[in-house]
DNA sequence: CACAACCTAGACCGATCGGTCAATATTAAC
DNA sequence: GTTAATATTGACCGATCGGTCTAGGTTGTG
């Protein structure tokens, strides 16, 4: 082992510490300080350890959204004896769940959208990419559930996990002003209902 | 008529400018030097006009929430010959448009609400205001819509309103990080054919 | 123990932030 | 023409920004 003392903290933690005050802020709203008391450490280990101000968020959204995408599956996914319907019926009360809870900050992706300009061109790629994925996530599960018969799609997998991923962002982010439940409710149950009509 | 020189600038122009820095920015990313630029205005003269940058922004945030509920409620209640139906359809292509464009910058609320903490009330209900109004002309216009017996909708008309308010949010939010069209297309076109089915 | 490698805290940096103010120029009212 | 009210410019303010670096402490290795 290497000669001096190790961290006292763990980079895991203070990352994502520092994921819940860039989604609280944005990016730009984030200020070093904030981060810092937030993630306990203090401004070299943080340069130290995660680079300048812009890779600790490029970590944090990375990190983040591995998550998110692990998260989705393992809602639409789960136990192999239930039905790929009922895994979206979860997914979706999860999501009206979190973004009606009180002070919900959304989504970390979609909320920093709005901090980037589109000149950008690496952040906005980064963004898209991870946009991508959830997208992808969401078709695969359509797809799948088309094979099977367990719905009837008006439109195209991939079209519909579209809409579903601009409705969650849209959600994600009108939560962030909303204390009350019913909009989001509103909006995203229709996903269940008006999207996904069982096969009869 | 008070004595003293006249203004050399048109308030309404010059609010317009702050407009379009505020979408590509954000609030926070908004700096006062790029304003003043825009708006072809000194500092002193942007203070004594517009109080400070926060009240500019409440302004700028205004008008352009006027702006857009005029354009909406023009682009759904058209002539009086035409169906409320193709109404939507019009109003849908031109999100399609407006938002799939190559440095598109969103929708100011939207755009905005990522940059306040929702610890800042009088931002947060100012913002929730403005996204009412909007859900408060679509479910009208549905209404108005059902009533007539043009469609036949599955939901109650508001959670439909809902529902596209969140997915033209969610589709503005997409747009700044996507030049291609397709996302956003398939995203809204779902609008049109799975909500609005017409009364058969 | 001595040394080297790593950590931490916090002083420090130039730049820029939002915001104010004094100096000057301009123009309507009298 | 004089005066009073307004507009414009640009210097200036303290605070804070993101970022660097020095000083001192800690803990492995030999």
């Amino acid at each position: 082992m290497k000669p001096g003392p190790q961290k006292q903290f763990d980079p895991e933690v203070a990352l994502e510490a520092a994921i819940e005050v860039f989604r609280a802020h944005g990016y730009e709203g984030a200020s070093l300080s904030e981060l810092m008391s937030a993630m306990g450490i203090g401004k070299k280990s943080l340069y130290d350890t995660f680079g300048n101000k812009r890779s600790l968020f490029i970590k944090a959204l990375s990190s983040y959204a591995d998550r998110s995408v692990n998260d989705i599956r393992a809602q639409l996914n789960p136990g192999k004896r239930e039905s790929i319907i009922s895994g979206f019926r979860r997914l979706i009360d999860s999501w009206i769940e979190i973004n009606s809870m009180p002070r919900s900050h959304g989504c970390l992706i979609g909320t920093c959208i709005a901090d980037f300009d589109s000149s950008d061109v690496e952040m906005a790629q980064l963004l898209r990419q991870h946009l991508n994925r959830i997208e992808d996530v969401i078709t695969t599960c359509l797809e799948q559930a088309e094979a099977a018969g367990e719905v009837h799609l008006q439109s195209p997998p991939r079209d519909i996990a579209r809409a579903i991923l601009c409705l969650s962002q849209g959600a994600a982010l009108v939560g962030r002003v909303t204390d009350s439940r019913e909009v989001i409710e509103s909006a995203l149950k229709v996903v269940t209902k008006d999207f996904l009509k069982p096969a009869s």
